[in-house]
DNA sequence: CTATTGACTACCG
DNA sequence: TCGGTAGCCAATA
């Protein structure tokens, strides 16, 4: 199973199930409510290994609402489709009113 | 051990 | 929120 090195990986994966649906969230978010707010790049390539998991990556963006990561979805737009399929307004890989459907862990978790 | 990398963020102009 | 650069951190080779 996973080992302990792993437990980082673990917690980013458990905040983002956590995600609310309609809602999303940014990677310095999550690594802050993990006590490792420099390590919002990690975030993101946790999400790489987040193949096989039930982890809703297409919920969790950059801090701009910016679609950074749907290059590593398979259709090269199927992360906004997922959004929108939400109710979010995705424009040029940007979430619009990312303000209002953004979920910060570290408040809706409080 | 060191070097490389990356789905980021902050800062500067 | 326009672009380019620097800094950070953890995993991988």
């Amino acid at each position: 199973m996973a080992k302990k090195t792993q437990h980082f990986y673990d917690n980013v994966y458990a905040v983002a199930r956590q995600i609310p649906y309609g809602r999303v969230t940014s990677y310095g978010a999550i690594a802050r409510y993990l006590g490792a707010a420099r390590s919002a790049r990690m975030v993101g390539y946790a999400m790489t290994n987040s193949h096989g998991k039930d982890v809703p990556a297409h919920r969790v963006v950059n801090r701009k609402g910016l679609l950074t990561g749907k290059h590593h979805f398979q259709g090269t737009n199927l992360m906004q489709q997922l959004l929108e399929s939400e109710g979010l307004t995705v424009i040029d890989n940007q979430i619009q009113d990312f303000d209002t459907v953004f979920w910060d862990p570290s408040v809706a978790l409080d």
